[in-house]
DNA sequence: AACTATTTATAAGA
DNA sequence: TTCTTATAAATAGTT
């Protein structure tokens, strides 16, 4: 950007580098504002010149003071085994402290501070957040039903070849009374009752089929 | 730098916002280096987007590398920091990992290790976050009503007040053309015509009020 | 992810 | 440091 082209190494006239140096640290500085304004970005920024000045540029948030301080720490000390720690664990913390942030926000906790924009932003987010939520929540159970209902199904039919086989090895005189103990028990499951009793005549005893091949109450299932 | 110019303001909408971000961040960490090369100075960029992502840039050059031995072997034989750090960092970097897991599942991300159980407590705790966010939201519109409602009123009062000495210091004879000129003005202001002009007279001239004390608008208030 | 019309940054010079 | 200007670079809006 300039009269021309301009080569990617260290400056070799010392005038010159300063002279860059002041216009493209006012460059950058601004423009890490203009991405913390735009975007609604978190930004630190320091920079050292070779002389050790220091211009930093910081989001309103302190929570980087700490990592600026430990910036500074590290140009006074400058061991290298101390680098990570003082670099990382600062950054670290500070980024736990924005997520804490965040999540405080996202459970409608410490809305104070907030504008009105911004809670807009998070309504929106937290709105469709709920719709996925409980469009999973519908997913799953949806499948755990038809899970139940297949297995349910499937014991039906066990019960269902477990009774028949219980009947055919029954002597024909028990059926009758087979059939009145297990009555009231069938009526209850299947919410209907025996149409084989003739309700209707008197109050006689009924006639169960006691001579078919299987309990009455499946005979409607094997005709229909 | 682009197809027009952009206001320096958060951009509202949600893509055009991450995809300025994308490319700003990436012209950033480029400036960022290129300061650095250029003039041999330090620089340490970090950025945070809204969700907590990190992006950083960092360039320690070697000037310091005359640091005594010395002082370099006694911060490494501080051995407490190495403890700490070691002990300390994977902790961190686990409940950084904890914090974002829940993050995503509090925007309704990533929803399906998650159990029916888990599901519903997190559809009411967004449900309660939201009602929270839903009442201070509307908190905050009420006072920014009121607070327009009361400087409106202070400023219809400085308005009438104005009026109201202007038409006192003028000729009486420049009243009627005064009436005719703000008309318009005042109907647009008021949202309701002149009842002074007598409509129901089949176009004839009207007969401004003009020797009141007041411009004739201002009297319905004064009399009501 | 690429393109391109514009805006913006900045190198060189004063 | 500051200003000016020609030019390189970044990027907003679009495809």
């Amino acid at each position: 950007m300039g009269r021309g082209r301009v080569q990617m190494k260290r400056i070799e006239n010392k005038v010159s580098r300063q002279v860059t140096f002041s216009k493209r640290r006012t460059g950058l500085l601004k423009k890490a504002h203009e991405i913390s304004v735009l975007c609604d970005a978190e930004v630190a920024l320091i920079v050292f010149s070779t002389k050790g000045k220091l211009f930093h540029m910081e989001s309103i948030l302190e929570k980087y003071e700490s990592y600026s301080r430990a910036e500074r720490q590290l140009v006074a000390t400058n061991s290298e085994s101390q680098i990570n720690w003082t670099l990382e664990y600062p950054k670290l913390t500070a980024r736990i402290e924005v997520l804490q942030r965040n999540i405080r926000h996202y459970v409608g906790e410490d809305l104070d501070p907030l504008s009105l924009r911004e809670l807009q932003s998070l309504e929106q987010q937290i709105d469709t957040a709920l719709k996925r939520i409980r469009s999973r929540k519908n997913q799953l159970m949806h499948e755990s039903i038809s899970e139940l209902q297949k297995k349910q199904k499937s014991l039906q039919e066990q019960n269902n070849l477990l009774a028949k086989k219980e009947w055919q090895e029954m002597p024909i005189q028990r059926r009758c009374s087979y059939i009145r103990a297990t009555e009231t028990e069938h009526n209850y499951f299947c919410s209907e009752p025996f149409q084989a009793r003739g309700a209707d005549n008197g109050g006689a005893q009924p006639h169960p089929p006691a001579n078919t091949m299987m309990p009455p109450w499946m005979l409607r299932h094997v005709n229909q």
